[in-house]
DNA sequence: TAATATTTTTAGTCTTACCTAAAAATAATT
DNA sequence: AATTATTTTTAGGTAAGACTAAAAATATTA
């Protein structure tokens, strides 16, 4: 049996550390769960003696398989839960993160595949990130920040990196949504601001937006 | 704030004293909550101290105002979701117990609002169980339990007492469902059995099974 | 490389919600 | 009414998961 808590520093852990196979320090997981590092610490002997983490003393932790195919399980129902959120209740994706933060620790696999397919077997969440399936397995589509993108190219908008509600907010209010075909027309150096096309309308997004829309490549 | 437990205690003292206005004993909760006595006393004593219940030590527990709009603020929940796992997730009725007592602690307000117009707005759950509504209002039909009705006279089912497993198995595979119109024929005073007859047949009921099934009147 | 800074761990507490065992209060029975 | 039985409470303990403060290890810089 895995705890709520135990639950999230997996989530945090496969998070920071690339899928989970790279080692992430104590004051990293810290951070991302708001929490002292003297408490991470505790846990991750905790995660090492159910065999969910890899842990030597001062080198930081990286999951075990078990431990990163949790982490996906939790991932999952999160992300379906979201999608649910949004596309059955009609919540705006910025209002569903806290609400999947609980939903996500609720027991019952076969729940979470009827769920699944009342969604019918969605791939992708409201921001654009993969659903893994049943066995942990996903298809991340290839895409690539604003900023890396040479201007004059053009793209799908398919996911957004940062989920904050105030970026989330602010996609809404200019009107950008994933889906949409976005056209990088100018870079300006100078503030180093883009310049987007959509369908609709021509705008000046900062650096700060444009590494975090990512574009189909 | 209100705890899971304290929810959960809640709950059980809301059922056991008849809508929470009556007294309820202690070891009556401690079985309800399959917990000892002494566990029951300490979180007994959290409730006063919130002002959720009245406590007399020695002389029992009932809720307060408050207490007991919280305690039906939860059933609310645990009916909503109860109905979305039956109506939108085609789990049949003897599922759903267990995965309603997770999602009915899920703290949002929003959600429970968006839910609950999702299923437009049902008024009982699957087991023929009132949901109150916002304010804590309900409508129970007027039903009898088949033991307290006269021989010859018919109702539609509208609830189940019990709801265990068990209970909710036999009646499926007897294909007793709410909404039926039974008729009760006869009463055999010998082992006191009951015979009904449903639009597809006529059958024989022991005690137990009567005392559990309510027919409008 | 020695000194300083940062990170991480240890040691000791706290709270919540449970437990056991014993004491106190209430209820039932003779 | 006195004794016995039952219920309830108290006292003291445990585990999970957090915390603070101090110690130890690692990293950085002069």
């Amino acid at each position: 049996m895995v705890t709520l808590s135990e639950e999230n520093y997996l989530k945090a852990i496969y998070h920071l550390g690339n899928q989970g196979g790279e080692a992430v320090s104590t004051n990293a997981i810290a951070e991302q769960i708001d929490t002292k590092a003297s408490s991470v610490t505790d846990m991750v002997k905790k995660l090492a003696d159910k065999e969910l983490a890899n842990y030597i003393k001062y080198q930081g932790v990286s999951l075990t398989e078990v431990g990163r195919l949790t982490a996906r399980s939790v991932i999952r129902k999160h992300r379906l839960w979201e999608t649910f959120l949004v596309n059955k209740l009609n919540f705006s994706w910025h209002e569903v993160h806290e609400i999947a933060e609980q939903l996500e620790h609720i027991k019952s696999e076969k729940l979470i595949d009827k769920l699944d397919d009342f969604l019918d077997n969605p791939t992708h969440d409201p921001h654009g990130d993969p659903i893994p399936d049943k066995d942990g397995n996903y298809t991340k589509i290839k895409s690539k920040s604003i900023l890396d993108i040479s201007t004059g190219s053009q793209g799908v908008l398919i996911s957004v990196k940062d989920s904050s509600k105030a970026f989330l907010k602010y996609l809404n209010k200019n009107e950008l949504a994933l889906g949409d075909m976005i056209k990088v027309i100018d870079f300006e150096p100078f503030d180093e601001s883009f310049t987007i096309e959509t369908k609709s309308k021509t705008m000046t997004i900062s650096k700060n937006v444009a590494e975090n829309l990512y574009l189909s490549v």
